[in-house]
DNA sequence: ACCGATTGCGCAATCGGTTGTGGAAAAAAC
DNA sequence: GTTTTTTCCACAACCGATTGCGCAATCGGT
């Protein structure tokens, strides 16, 4: 049976260029990846033909053949985030320099969603990268990944007792540090407003924030601990609900973006003024932090390095021929930028010197960043 | 010749379940789609059997043979940004629902880099969904989609002279209407950072703005619409620029949130209050405005909305059995919301009662919401 | 002039799923 | 009991690109 005629199909195959040289489309094939059987001449030849007709070779063809995609699966949380935004464009950059394509999904912190997503991917991408939903506590459908010799790069929320490569923040001294900052600037009621407690990251922020009232000799009192969830609605309860507490906490330490945000608009509507009844210092990369008023202490994850060395891991994994199942954990640095929403103003002092309290790393503008 | 033995290839396919049931290929692909030449025995056990070996079927080979892939490329200027995030998060949420997966590419607001990644998408997705770069002009590579039959809709920046299905805002509307708001507020000399000037969006708002002038009897100043780019860079130096004429404006008409956030930075440094010695009104969505020292007057675009309108109206082209040449372009409303940043109080003047000024839409907090 | 090696290319199988066609067996009709 | 219809399934082509194998033609050597 001959093919369709021309007109049928939308797109130049190598059969097209085949029969307009004169040769095999097999000739074609070889012609056009410069195979050393085929004849220079013929290679011009067939290229030229193909530039002529404007040939793309079909994707889905070579990727049923080849049993591989060039796609790189992306699993989120959010994507309306500043943060998964920049891990988003870290992870593209780096798949649009290696020749890959990116599939992204949200499982809207999701399980089920989640679920589905991850089993979709599955037989359409050749690697994953993902930060698990909020409700994620099993891991079978990772486990189907591996089963299917699907490399999967997980990046600042991970699952636990699944090996793989991972892309980490080193949330318990991260935690460990928002914590001493509060305390140093004078706060001795400390609360944490986080995610849910079964996620490493905010296990291992808590544990930091227990070392540090260790530290420095604060007790520890379990109901300033709301993990409430990491959203913005979440933070408002977690934010009232502290509120009510007697006596009140008289600082927060908040896990996200979000949670920072309501804090700070229903602070303000409560009247209660931050820092002076209130310290706020949080985990988040909004670049508005910046000029609040007042302007918000807080740990800029590095989303864009994170994104990309993910997808690193994941595409090196992919190329790699044989699979060692050597995984590694990376840890990024982060930038804590501190600034009045957790420095407490005795009278006149100004914000500069009362900065200088803190070992200074780098002074930029009105605020001290460090890299930890 | 016989397949490959099953330890060789990772993946269940249809051929083992017609093993094991002992029945043809063919016959458990119709099983499996429910085919009434199917007896249901059969169907229930091939289903059975699918089930227990957690078949999954290949998306290559479908999209192979059906000529679609059920994927939806999506081409934006930046990620990393609240817009672009929420109108990707629109997209996918669409694409999810109506069982597509998302191609996510980034142009950088790269001309070149968009001609790369849309001829990278032509050949692997079903449509694409788009917003053009600051640099683009010319459209060969669009002509080459239609060429291919791949329905391509435009969000926010849409090409000219091309036609297609496009989901934009108001622009000169919007324009007028933000510039109108400064006026109101007492603003005489009224500048205008903006995107580069080819651009539809940026020529649109331009012409509100000069509407709005002429409206109001004001003088057309040219050397006060500073086209120079929507970047923070850009409106850094455009922001330098303006502080240089003599006399200075008065109010700044921003483009975009990252030029609004330079300016709010730079008037910072330079000790220039915002709204007593400048006024501020921008476009822009980044939530964090409405809690800003002054807060910003900002056309709040709606960029889920945005996303999920261009992502409906592309899956419905794809799916569309007739392909008619009917295209529509539809225009989204937006919110304008005015906050202290665009209101000059005189005195003592309460912001509430300054804003009885204006028409009222509807009044949420310190703000007033305006949907237009 | 003969033989083995090299060059250059075509045939056909393959990736995995879909579908038009045909045909055997069972059921229905006469 | 024979013919017709229906039921249920297998065969094989196909989507488009890749590649092992084989074959004809050319080349070099003697």
């Amino acid at each position: 049976m001959p093919r369709l005629p021309r007109h049928q199909r939308t797109s130049v195959t190598i059969y097209d260029i085949a029969e307009k040289v004169g040769v095999s489309a097999s000739t074609v094939s070889r012609a056009l990846r410069g195979h050393p059987d085929i004849r220079p001449e013929t290679i011009e030849t067939v290229k030229k033909m193909a530039k002529k007709l404007n040939y793309q070779p079909n994707t889905m063809a070579q990727s049923l053949r080849e049993r591989r995609t060039k796609v790189i699966g992306v699993l989120l949380p959010e994507i309306q985030q500043f943060f998964f935004g920049s891990v988003l464009n870290g992870i593209e950059e780096v798949a649009f320099q290696k020749g890959y394509q990116i599939m992204v999904c949200k499982s809207g912190d999701n399980y089920q969603r989640e679920l589905m997503q991850t089993y979709s991917l599955a037989n359409q991408v050749d690697g994953i990268v993902a930060c698990i939903s909020e409700q994620t506590q099993k891991t079978d459908h990772f486990r189907h990944l591996k089963q299917q010799k699907i490399p999967c790069v997980f990046f600042n929320r991970a699952p636990e007792n699944f090996s793989c490569n991972r892309v980490l923040f080193e949330d318990e001294r991260l935690g460990f540090a928002l914590t001493e900052n509060l305390i140093k600037a004078g706060f001795r009621n400390i609360a944490h407003l986080t995610g849910p407690a079964h996620l490493a990251v905010c296990k291992d922020r808590i544990t930091g924030y227990q070392k540090a009232l260790q530290q420095y000799g604060l007790p520890f009192n379990p109901a300033l601990i709301l993990p409430v969830g990491f959203g913005y609605h979440n933070g408002r309860l977690g934010f009232q609900k502290l509120m009510g507490l007697s006596p009140r906490p008289d600082a927060i330490f908040s896990g996200s973006e979000q949670i920072a945000m309501a804090v700070v608009v229903e602070a303000r509507k409560g009247g209660i003024s931050i820092p002076q009844d209130l310290g706020l210092a949080t985990f988040g990369s909004d670049p508005a932090y910046a000029i609040l008023d007042p302007p918000v202490t807080s740990l800029t994850p590095q989303g864009f390095e994170m994104g990309s060395q993910a997808c690193q891991l994941c595409i090196q994994e992919v190329e790699k021929v044989t699979r060692t199942t050597r995984y590694k954990t990376e840890h990024l640095k982060s930038e804590i930028a501190i600034r009045r929403s957790s420095v407490k103003l005795s009278g006149d002092e100004d914000l500069i010197s009362s900065y200088s309290r803190y070992q200074k790393s780098e002074f930029q503008g009105d605020e001290l960043v460090y890299i930890y």
